[in-house]
DNA sequence: AATGCGTGGAT
DNA sequence: TATCCAAGCAT
Protein backbone atom coordinates (compact mmCIF):
# COMPACT_ATOMS: atom_id res chain seq x y z
CA UNK A 1 0.00 0.00 0.00
CA UNK A 2 1.40 3.79 -1.00
CA UNK A 3 1.41 6.04 2.08
CA UNK A 4 0.94 9.69 1.24
CA UNK A 5 4.60 10.85 1.21
CA UNK A 6 3.21 14.57 2.51
CA UNK A 7 2.20 13.15 5.76
CA UNK A 8 5.82 12.33 6.93
CA UNK A 9 8.66 14.52 7.11
CA UNK A 10 11.20 14.48 4.40
CA UNK A 11 15.45 14.33 5.21
CA UNK A 12 17.94 12.18 4.66
CA UNK A 13 16.97 8.40 4.66
CA UNK A 14 17.55 6.49 7.83
CA UNK A 15 17.66 2.85 7.88
CA UNK A 16 14.15 1.29 7.89
CA UNK A 17 13.58 -0.32 11.09
CA UNK A 18 14.04 -3.82 11.28
CA UNK A 19 11.46 -6.07 13.00
CA UNK A 20 14.58 -8.44 14.05
CA UNK A 21 15.84 -5.98 16.35
CA UNK A 22 12.83 -5.01 18.02
CA UNK A 23 12.31 -9.10 18.81
CA UNK A 24 16.30 -8.98 20.06
CA UNK A 25 14.92 -6.29 22.29
CA UNK A 26 12.03 -8.35 23.12
CA UNK A 27 13.96 -11.52 24.02
CA UNK A 28 16.20 -9.81 26.79
CA UNK A 29 13.47 -7.46 27.95
CA UNK A 30 9.87 -9.37 27.88
CA UNK A 31 7.99 -8.69 30.59
CA UNK A 32 5.50 -11.46 32.52
CA UNK A 33 2.23 -10.20 32.26
CA UNK A 34 -0.46 -13.36 33.70
CA UNK A 35 -1.91 -14.18 30.52
CA UNK A 36 1.38 -14.26 28.76
CA UNK A 37 2.98 -17.57 27.51
CA UNK A 38 6.52 -18.87 28.71
CA UNK A 39 9.41 -18.19 26.11
CA UNK A 40 8.28 -20.66 23.62
CA UNK A 41 5.51 -22.42 24.32
CA UNK A 42 2.23 -21.96 22.61
CA UNK A 43 -0.42 -19.44 24.28
CA UNK A 44 -3.92 -20.61 25.48
CA UNK A 45 -6.22 -18.90 22.60
CA UNK A 46 -9.05 -18.26 26.02
CA UNK A 47 -6.40 -16.51 27.80
CA UNK A 48 -5.13 -14.26 25.01
CA UNK A 49 -9.26 -13.13 24.20
CA UNK A 50 -10.09 -12.79 27.37
CA UNK A 51 -6.96 -10.77 28.31
CA UNK A 52 -7.65 -8.48 25.10
CA UNK A 53 -11.10 -7.88 25.78
CA UNK A 54 -10.25 -6.81 29.46
CA UNK A 55 -7.44 -4.96 28.29
CA UNK A 56 -9.13 -2.32 25.98
CA UNK A 57 -8.83 0.63 27.08
CA UNK A 58 -8.33 -0.51 30.40
CA UNK A 59 -4.31 -0.66 32.06
CA UNK A 60 -2.30 -3.94 32.73
CA UNK A 61 -2.35 -2.97 36.09
CA UNK A 62 -6.07 -2.96 36.70
CA UNK A 63 -6.40 -6.01 34.69
CA UNK A 64 -4.74 -8.37 36.24
CA UNK A 65 -6.73 -9.43 39.45
CA UNK A 66 -10.00 -9.63 37.01
CA UNK A 67 -8.29 -11.87 34.85
CA UNK A 68 -6.72 -14.22 37.42
CA UNK A 69 -10.35 -13.89 38.99
CA UNK A 70 -12.33 -14.85 35.95
CA UNK A 71 -9.89 -17.62 35.13
CA UNK A 72 -9.37 -19.45 38.19
CA UNK A 73 -13.42 -19.40 38.63
CA UNK A 74 -14.07 -20.35 34.92
CA UNK A 75 -11.19 -22.11 33.56
CA UNK A 76 -12.27 -22.52 30.07
CA UNK A 77 -14.23 -21.06 27.67
CA UNK A 78 -17.06 -23.56 27.89
CA UNK A 79 -17.72 -22.75 31.75
CA UNK A 80 -18.03 -19.25 31.07
CA UNK A 81 -20.31 -19.82 28.68
CA UNK A 82 -22.38 -22.31 30.91
CA UNK A 83 -22.96 -19.45 33.46
CA UNK A 84 -25.99 -16.85 33.41
CA UNK A 85 -24.97 -13.46 32.50
CA UNK A 86 -25.14 -11.65 35.87
CA UNK A 87 -22.49 -13.96 37.31
CA UNK A 88 -20.22 -12.64 34.41
CA UNK A 89 -21.52 -8.48 35.53
CA UNK A 90 -20.90 -9.36 39.01
CA UNK A 91 -17.00 -10.57 38.30
CA UNK A 92 -16.90 -7.73 35.98
CA UNK A 93 -18.29 -5.31 38.43
CA UNK A 94 -16.03 -1.94 38.86
CA UNK A 95 -13.73 -2.86 35.54
CA UNK A 96 -16.31 -0.22 33.09
CA UNK A 97 -17.19 -0.73 30.05
CA UNK A 98 -19.98 -3.11 30.98
CA UNK A 99 -21.15 -3.90 27.29
CA UNK A 100 -17.83 -5.97 27.47
CA UNK A 101 -18.81 -8.23 29.65
CA UNK A 102 -22.00 -8.52 28.10
CA UNK A 103 -20.27 -9.12 24.35
CA UNK A 104 -17.54 -11.48 26.43
CA UNK A 105 -20.66 -13.77 27.74
CA UNK A 106 -22.14 -13.79 24.42
CA UNK A 107 -18.45 -14.39 22.52
CA UNK A 108 -17.95 -17.30 24.47
CA UNK A 109 -21.39 -19.03 23.87
CA UNK A 110 -20.97 -18.49 20.00
CA UNK A 111 -17.54 -20.35 20.39
CA UNK A 112 -19.21 -22.84 21.67
CA UNK A 113 -22.08 -23.11 19.63
CA UNK A 114 -19.96 -21.97 16.08
CA UNK A 115 -16.87 -23.45 16.65
CA UNK A 116 -17.14 -26.28 19.22
CA UNK A 117 -15.30 -24.41 21.83
CA UNK A 118 -12.30 -23.45 20.03
CA UNK A 119 -11.47 -20.53 19.36
CA UNK A 120 -11.19 -20.05 14.89
CA UNK A 121 -7.12 -18.99 13.92
CA UNK A 122 -8.69 -16.88 11.49
CA UNK A 123 -8.89 -13.03 11.75
CA UNK A 124 -12.31 -13.10 9.62
CA UNK A 125 -13.72 -15.89 11.65
CA UNK A 126 -12.65 -13.86 14.69
CA UNK A 127 -14.01 -10.36 13.51
CA UNK A 128 -17.33 -12.26 13.40
CA UNK A 129 -17.61 -13.30 17.21
CA UNK A 130 -18.97 -10.57 19.69
CA UNK A 131 -16.76 -7.72 21.09
CA UNK A 132 -13.84 -8.76 18.76
CA UNK A 133 -13.36 -5.79 16.36
CA UNK A 134 -10.34 -5.31 14.16
CA UNK A 135 -7.65 -4.73 16.36
CA UNK A 136 -8.91 -7.59 19.08
CA UNK A 137 -9.07 -10.14 15.87
CA UNK A 138 -5.54 -8.97 14.49
CA UNK A 139 -4.20 -9.77 18.17
CA UNK A 140 -5.63 -12.84 18.65
CA UNK A 141 -4.61 -14.00 15.66
CA UNK A 142 -1.13 -12.83 15.86
CA UNK A 143 -0.51 -13.40 19.73
CA UNK A 144 -2.98 -16.95 19.80
CA UNK A 145 -1.57 -18.29 16.63
CA UNK A 146 1.52 -16.87 15.55
CA UNK A 147 -0.51 -15.26 12.30
CA UNK A 148 0.61 -12.47 10.68
CA UNK A 149 -1.70 -10.22 11.47
CA UNK A 150 -1.51 -6.08 12.10
CA UNK A 151 -2.83 -5.58 15.40
CA UNK A 152 -3.53 -1.75 15.90
CA UNK A 153 -4.02 -0.23 19.09
CA UNK A 154 -2.83 2.75 21.09
CA UNK A 155 0.97 1.79 21.40
CA UNK A 156 1.49 0.84 17.46
CA UNK A 157 -0.43 4.29 16.38
CA UNK A 158 1.92 6.19 18.85
CA UNK A 159 5.12 4.15 17.61
CA UNK A 160 4.46 4.18 13.70
CA UNK A 161 3.56 7.80 14.34
CA UNK A 162 6.76 8.32 15.83
CA UNK A 163 8.88 6.07 13.77
CA UNK A 164 7.85 7.67 10.79
CA UNK A 165 7.36 10.92 11.30
CA UNK A 166 3.44 11.13 10.89
CA UNK A 167 2.24 14.56 12.07
CA UNK A 168 -1.05 14.35 10.72
CA UNK A 169 -3.22 14.26 13.69
CA UNK A 170 -5.37 11.15 14.92
CA UNK A 171 -8.10 9.69 13.79
CA UNK A 172 -7.74 10.74 10.69
CA UNK A 173 -4.29 9.26 10.34
CA UNK A 174 -5.33 5.74 11.46
CA UNK A 175 -4.75 3.98 7.49
CA UNK A 176 -1.67 5.88 7.21
CA UNK A 177 -0.79 4.52 10.30
CA UNK A 178 -2.19 0.98 9.76
CA UNK A 179 -0.35 0.66 7.07
CA UNK A 180 2.89 1.62 7.89
CA UNK A 181 2.61 -0.87 10.66
CA UNK A 182 1.48 -4.12 8.14
CA UNK A 183 4.68 -3.35 5.89
CA UNK A 184 6.80 -4.21 8.73
CA UNK A 185 5.05 -7.56 10.39
CA UNK A 186 7.24 -10.13 9.98
CA UNK A 187 6.40 -13.71 8.51
CA UNK A 188 9.01 -15.25 11.16
CA UNK A 189 7.37 -14.76 14.75
CA UNK A 190 4.69 -12.29 14.39
CA UNK A 191 3.00 -12.90 17.81
CA UNK A 192 6.27 -12.05 19.82
CA UNK A 193 6.82 -9.06 17.33
CA UNK A 194 3.05 -8.25 17.86
CA UNK A 195 3.69 -8.11 21.75
CA UNK A 196 6.96 -6.47 21.51
CA UNK A 197 5.52 -3.67 19.91
CA UNK A 198 2.88 -3.38 23.08
CA UNK A 199 6.09 -3.67 25.40
CA UNK A 200 7.61 -0.96 23.41
CA UNK A 201 4.72 1.05 23.54
CA UNK A 202 4.42 0.49 27.42
CA UNK A 203 7.92 0.72 28.26
CA UNK A 204 10.14 3.02 26.65
CA UNK A 205 7.80 4.70 23.80
CA UNK A 206 5.30 6.13 26.26
CA UNK A 207 2.85 8.65 25.49
CA UNK A 208 5.46 11.06 27.63
CA UNK A 209 9.02 11.16 27.84
CA UNK A 210 10.16 8.57 25.46
CA UNK A 211 13.16 7.00 26.52
CA UNK A 212 14.74 7.25 23.27
CA UNK A 213 18.22 6.24 24.26
CA UNK A 214 16.90 2.68 25.14
CA UNK A 215 14.90 2.06 22.74
CA UNK A 216 16.09 -0.98 19.38
CA UNK A 217 14.25 1.40 16.69
CA UNK A 218 16.26 4.63 17.79
CA UNK A 219 18.49 5.07 14.80
CA UNK A 220 15.22 4.28 12.46
CA UNK A 221 13.22 7.01 14.28
CA UNK A 222 12.27 9.83 12.18
CA UNK A 223 10.57 11.38 15.08
CA UNK A 224 13.51 11.32 17.19
CA UNK A 225 15.70 12.55 14.27
CA UNK A 226 13.28 15.40 13.79
CA UNK A 227 12.95 16.17 17.28
CA UNK A 228 9.47 15.48 17.21
CA UNK A 229 8.74 12.10 19.35
CA UNK A 230 7.40 13.27 22.57
CA UNK A 231 5.08 15.47 20.44
CA UNK A 232 3.91 12.75 18.66
CA UNK A 233 1.01 11.17 17.96
CA UNK A 234 -0.69 14.60 17.03
CA UNK A 235 -4.49 14.25 18.04
CA UNK A 236 -7.76 16.43 17.64
CA UNK A 237 -8.87 18.24 20.47
CA UNK A 238 -11.53 16.43 22.36
CA UNK A 239 -15.14 18.23 23.44
CA UNK A 240 -15.12 19.37 26.60
CA UNK A 241 -17.47 17.31 29.14
CA UNK A 242 -20.56 18.81 30.23
CA UNK A 243 -22.24 18.04 33.49
CA UNK A 244 -25.57 15.69 34.69
CA UNK A 245 -27.57 15.88 37.95
CA UNK A 246 -29.72 14.02 39.42
CA UNK A 247 -30.87 12.17 42.43
CA UNK A 248 -30.79 8.98 43.72
CA UNK A 249 -33.16 7.17 46.50
CA UNK A 250 -31.82 5.20 48.95
CA UNK A 251 -34.40 3.04 50.21
CA UNK A 252 -34.62 0.87 53.24
CA UNK A 253 -37.20 -1.08 54.46
CA UNK A 254 -38.53 -3.11 58.01
CA UNK A 255 -35.56 -5.80 57.22
CA UNK A 256 -32.87 -3.21 56.97
CA UNK A 257 -32.52 -4.15 53.15
CA UNK A 258 -31.76 -1.57 50.39
CA UNK A 259 -33.78 -1.28 47.24
CA UNK A 260 -31.49 -1.48 43.65
CA UNK A 261 -32.80 -2.50 40.75
CA UNK A 262 -31.38 -3.35 37.39
CA UNK A 263 -30.71 -1.17 34.11
CA UNK A 264 -31.71 -1.68 30.89
CA UNK A 265 -30.19 -4.14 29.34
CA UNK A 266 -28.28 -1.35 26.74
CA UNK A 267 -26.65 2.01 26.97
CA UNK A 268 -25.04 3.35 30.19
CA UNK A 269 -24.28 0.81 32.82
CA UNK A 270 -26.23 -1.77 30.77
CA UNK A 271 -27.64 -4.83 32.64
CA UNK A 272 -25.68 -3.81 36.07
CA UNK A 273 -27.51 -2.83 39.04
CA UNK A 274 -28.04 0.14 40.53
CA UNK A 275 -29.66 2.55 43.85
CA UNK A 276 -32.70 3.65 41.77
CA UNK A 277 -32.09 7.43 40.63
CA UNK A 278 -33.76 9.82 38.38
CA UNK A 279 -32.48 10.27 34.80
CA UNK A 280 -29.37 12.62 34.39
CA UNK A 281 -29.81 15.57 33.06
CA UNK A 282 -27.68 18.49 32.11
CA UNK A 283 -29.01 21.22 33.41
CA UNK A 284 -28.99 22.61 37.55
CA UNK A 285 -29.95 20.06 40.14
CA UNK A 286 -33.37 19.05 40.37
CA UNK A 287 -36.00 21.43 42.69
CA UNK A 288 -36.57 18.88 45.50
CA UNK A 289 -40.73 18.43 44.50
CA UNK A 290 -39.42 18.10 41.03
CA UNK A 291 -37.16 14.85 41.56
CA UNK A 292 -39.44 12.81 44.01
CA UNK A 293 -41.61 12.20 40.63
CA UNK A 294 -39.00 9.85 40.37
CA UNK A 295 -38.82 8.13 43.66
CA UNK A 296 -39.66 4.92 43.53
CA UNK A 297 -41.88 4.74 46.24
CA UNK A 298 -44.17 7.50 48.72
CA UNK A 299 -41.28 8.07 51.55
CA UNK A 300 -40.51 10.82 54.44
CA UNK A 301 -37.67 11.64 51.74
CA UNK A 302 -34.67 13.43 53.38
CA UNK A 303 -31.87 15.14 51.43
CA UNK A 304 -28.52 13.81 52.22
CA UNK A 305 -25.75 16.44 52.81
CA UNK A 306 -23.10 16.58 50.04
CA UNK A 307 -22.83 15.22 46.56
CA UNK A 308 -21.56 12.26 44.60
CA UNK A 309 -19.05 13.11 42.06
CA UNK A 310 -18.48 11.06 39.17
CA UNK A 311 -16.88 11.19 35.52
CA UNK A 312 -17.69 8.98 32.97
CA UNK A 313 -16.20 9.32 29.42
CA UNK A 314 -18.37 11.40 27.92
CA UNK A 315 -19.89 13.59 30.82
CA UNK A 316 -19.40 14.44 35.02
CA UNK A 317 -22.29 13.47 37.14
CA UNK A 318 -23.61 14.65 40.06
CA UNK A 319 -25.66 12.82 42.37
CA UNK A 320 -27.78 14.20 45.14
CA UNK A 321 -28.24 11.12 47.50
CA UNK A 322 -31.84 10.97 49.08
CA UNK A 323 -32.94 8.78 52.05
CA UNK A 324 -36.29 6.69 53.10
CA UNK A 325 -37.66 4.20 54.69
CA UNK A 326 -40.50 2.00 54.58
CA UNK A 327 -41.97 0.31 57.76
CA UNK A 328 -43.01 -2.75 56.08
CA UNK A 329 -40.94 -5.36 53.41
CA UNK A 330 -41.45 -3.59 50.54
CA UNK A 331 -42.81 -6.44 48.80
CA UNK A 332 -44.97 -4.14 46.31
CA UNK A 333 -41.70 -1.60 45.38
CA UNK A 334 -40.51 -2.68 42.19
CA UNK A 335 -36.63 -3.94 42.40
CA UNK A 336 -34.60 -6.24 44.24
CA UNK A 337 -33.73 -6.22 48.22
CA UNK A 338 -30.71 -6.04 49.14
CA UNK A 339 -28.85 -6.04 52.71
CA UNK A 340 -25.90 -3.85 52.85
CA UNK A 341 -23.98 -6.74 53.65
CA UNK A 342 -24.52 -8.85 50.59
CA UNK A 343 -23.76 -5.70 48.21
CA UNK A 344 -20.15 -6.78 47.67
CA UNK A 345 -21.72 -9.44 45.77
CA UNK A 346 -23.74 -7.54 43.42
CA UNK A 347 -23.16 -5.86 39.88
CA UNK A 348 -22.49 -2.31 41.19
CA UNK A 349 -20.29 -0.18 38.99
CA UNK A 350 -18.05 2.05 40.45
CA UNK A 351 -20.36 4.98 40.64
CA UNK A 352 -23.28 3.23 42.26
CA UNK A 353 -20.42 2.27 45.16
CA UNK A 354 -19.82 5.55 45.25
CA UNK A 355 -23.55 6.28 46.58
CA UNK A 356 -23.92 3.33 48.73
CA UNK A 357 -20.77 4.29 50.55
CA UNK A 358 -22.15 7.89 50.90
CA UNK A 359 -25.64 6.93 51.61
CA UNK A 360 -24.58 4.45 54.64
CA UNK A 361 -21.99 7.00 56.07
CA UNK A 362 -24.98 9.68 56.24
CA UNK A 363 -23.55 11.95 53.59
CA UNK A 364 -19.91 10.85 54.84
CA UNK A 365 -17.63 9.08 52.63
C1' DA B 1 -17.93 8.56 10.72
C1' DA B 2 -18.83 10.59 14.89
C1' DT B 3 -20.56 9.39 19.20
C1' DG B 4 -21.49 6.62 23.38
C1' DC B 5 -19.46 3.76 26.50
C1' DG B 6 -16.07 3.31 32.83
C1' DT B 7 -12.54 3.48 35.65
C1' DG B 8 -8.21 4.41 38.19
C1' DG B 9 -3.54 6.06 38.03
C1' DA B 10 -0.08 9.48 36.65
C1' DT B 11 1.13 14.15 36.08
C1' DT C 1 -7.91 20.03 40.74
C1' DA C 2 -8.14 19.09 35.85
C1' DT C 3 -6.62 16.57 32.15
C1' DC C 4 -4.80 12.79 29.91
C1' DC C 5 -4.38 8.21 29.16
C1' DA C 6 -4.86 2.80 28.88
C1' DA C 7 -3.79 -4.02 24.41
C1' DG C 8 -11.28 -0.43 21.36
C1' DC C 9 -16.06 -1.89 20.03
C1' DA C 10 -20.74 -1.10 18.36
C1' DT C 11 -23.76 1.60 16.02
Amino acid sequence: MIVAAASTTSGADLPAPAPADLLAWYDAHRRHLPWRAAPGTKADPYHVWLSEIMLQQTTVATVGPYFQRFLARWPTVADLAAVELDAVLKEWAGLGYYARARNLHACAKAVVDRHGGRFPADEAALLDLPGIGAYTAAAIAAIAFDRPATAMDGNVERVMARIHAVTDPLPGSKPTLKALAAALVPPKRPGDYTQALFDLGATLCGPRAPRCVLCPWMASCRGRRDGLAELLPIKAEKAAKPTRRGVAFWLTNAKGQVLLRRRPESGLLGGMMEVPSSAWEPGAELAYSRALRWAPAAADWQRLPGIVRHTFTHFHLELTVVRGHLDDEGTAVEGVWCAPADFHDQALPTVMRKVVTWARGGGKA
